[in-house]
DNA sequence: GACCAGTGGTTCGAATTTGAACCACGCCAC
DNA sequence: GTGGCGTGGTTCAAATTCGAACCACTGGTC
């Protein structure tokens, strides 16, 4: 018996349609990040999750279930930035187990001149080539599909 | 002056869950395919490709532009799978430097039995939580974004 | 006060990915 | 035919990614 609920043609390019846009999209902002800045995507989303965060500054494990990487993928970004001077390690005062990621002030420089371009490709890519109509649907229904993903996923 | 135009509530959230969505779908469906059919996601797109193809036998070239990976990056994937004896490479009568990926009789069986439980999850994952409006915003937008990406993308 | 399960981060090795360099060949124009 | 340019694939080194093992420490429990 074959029971499987194969996908109508609605389905199946709801399903390639978010693969490729997920797959180009990516490429395009990560090319630009780094021609533009010398960032990669994941540090892009380092920088700007600090510049959001009271001080400009996050414990390691904040930083590592926003950016949505592994907790040894977040290390090995941080210390590139910490290299390159946009972001600087300190202990947690009260758990010395702790560590805070700190922007530093060429970090802050660093957003401020890169989110501007950043945001335009993504309006120029994305947001701008759908309909308002589109743009709700896609913000609400992919929405609740990352709150069910993080909700079920092991922490 | 700073005349960019930043990214209101909605679009935000369009942009935030559209991210968080494919990293998180990315991540569960590589999962379960490494998990089901010691398959990589590309790897299974690779046997996908191959499947719906006549005689399930694809170019090189073909087979890389639709995977949206690199040249090399197929390379790597498909003699990744002849190692696992899914795929055999043959020569492109007609022109010796072509190269057809083929599918053998365990990369049928491969597919048969790795597909049933990749839809479902996919389905589970993605599908069934969106509406019938979401769904058809979802692959007409998206549709649109990668038709746009891939005309605009040097070739 | 000593034990012990659990946390926060780093380190390590293995797998994958990418772009650039490369090689061999087909396709033309002359 | 014979240069010379573009194509189809592979190879290479470098960067990134992940999970598993690990270390140091914390917070209860007895």
């Amino acid at each position: 018996m074959d029971n499987t609920r194969w996908l109508d043609e609605q389905e199946m390019a709801a399903w390639t349609g978010f693969l490729a846009a997920s797959n180009l999209l990516g490429r395009r902002v990560e090319q630009q990040l780094k021609d533009d800045a010398d960032l990669s995507h994941p540090q892009y989303e380092i920088l700007t999750r600090l510049s959001a965060a009271p001080c400009g500054e996050l414990r390691m494990t904040e930083l590592a279930d926003a950016l949505l990487t592994s907790k040894s993928g977040l290390t090995y970004q941080v210390t590139q930035l910490e290299k390159s001077g946009m972001v600087r390690r300190r202990s947690f005062p009260g758990d010395v187990r702790g560590v805070v990621a700190c922007l530093t002030d060429e970090g802050w420089a660093k957003v401020r001149e890169t989110a501007p371009g950043h945001v335009a490709l993504v309006r120029e890519l994305l947001i701008d080539v759908l309909t308002r109509e589109q743009l709700t649907a896609i913000a609400e229904g992919l929405g609740e599909v990352s709150r069910r993903l993080r909700a079920s996923t092991v922490r």
